[in-house]
DNA sequence: AGGGGTTCTATGGGTTCCCATGGGAACCCG
DNA sequence: CGGGTTCCCATGGGAACCCATAGAACCCCT
């Protein structure tokens, strides 16, 4: 298939193979910045913020149930849970069903917080995705699930290719066990 | 236009605008454990690899126009460069034309570390988009600039809606002049 | 009851990231 | 020439991120 390709093509796979990288890339930078200027703004980062906004719909059964809600590590998640309790925002609680777990939940100060949070970038996407043509919102979606799958990095794939023996081991230790 | 959706139109529309959202965040999980896992197995970090790989095209005039190439801060870029420079990876030298700048160039180490570089998940990703079928991966480049554009966070719009009046100087601050 | 293995999370370590800033170099104009 | 301004970037500060780990809690088997 790939020996009858003219050579503008091919440089036109390149080109948009490059724009798809550039808007990733700009994703990732604008998220980022958000992030410090939200601080400014509001003297909240944008992964406070967006622990807020995901235990809005209901509290945490545990520290490890909540870095998977926000895809980070349950190091990571702890130490912005600790901000924000220092903030009042949220408050942790030993479950009581296993004393090892920790319960989060939003305060009311927390509430009131998201309800005068200001706009992000994160709801700039959504909002952007919102105002895609259905045909082209459902194009997109499947385009980048398309990749990811091509890319070995969808769900259930283990990210990393080249790990030896080590990652099966760790791989084994990121995923916790289902809760009931 | 809106009046006459169904239901299931909806919900559809907010299951595409999840799984949209979803593949961006797996994207940046996956370069995030990428990026520690190969400082593990190379003694680099995603961070210093990809700055390596953006010079083996050619050196960088100056550490602003490093950062333009990577897409990061001038305070960051000089960071990973000064690590790098440790590893004896890329010369740092003024340039002969402004004292103020400095010019980065990857060294003999740095182009042997590239060769022997393992795969990455950006690597992975460039490789799931040259998978795509040529059809799917143009509509994925454009469906992801359409996105970009719809949220107000393509080139040359401002990626903060909500600043004020600092942010106009923050954003002339930020376009450093042309280069000749 | 006791012990071994597993689970959970707070904490330390190292890196990156952006913002702010200061010092030195370069530029411009009177 | 000299003073004022701009440019450039290294550096410090603070937060997030993942990995590693220690201590407490839990579970299961003998």
């Amino acid at each position: 298939m790939g020996t009858h390709r003219t050579p503008s093509a091919a440089l036109r796979r390149q080109q948009h193979i490059g724009r798809s990288l550039d808007g990733l890339r700009a994703i990732v930078r604008a998220l980022r910045v958000n992030s410090h200027a939200l601080e400014r703004r509001i003297g909240l980062s944008g992964a406070q913020l967006f622990v807020l906004q995901q235990l809005e719909p209901g509290p945490a059964g545990s520290m490890n149930e909540l870095a998977e809600r926000t895809l980070t590590h349950q190091s990571s998640v702890s130490v912005v849970v600790s901000r924000l309790v220092e903030r009042g925002l949220v408050t942790r609680t030993a479950a009581q069903t296993d004393a090892r777990r920790t319960e989060i939940a939003l305060s009311a100060r927390g509430r009131a917080m998201l309800r005068r949070a200001p706009v992000t970038v994160q709801s700039q996407l959504v909002a952007g995705l919102r105002a895609l043509p259905p045909a082209r919102l459902a194009a997109l979606a499947a385009g980048i699930e398309g990749w990811l799958r091509a890319a070995g990095i969808a769900e259930g794939n283990p990210p990393l290719l080249f790990e030896d023996a080590s990652p099966a081991k760790a791989g084994a230790k990121r995923r916790p066990r289902a809760r009931e």
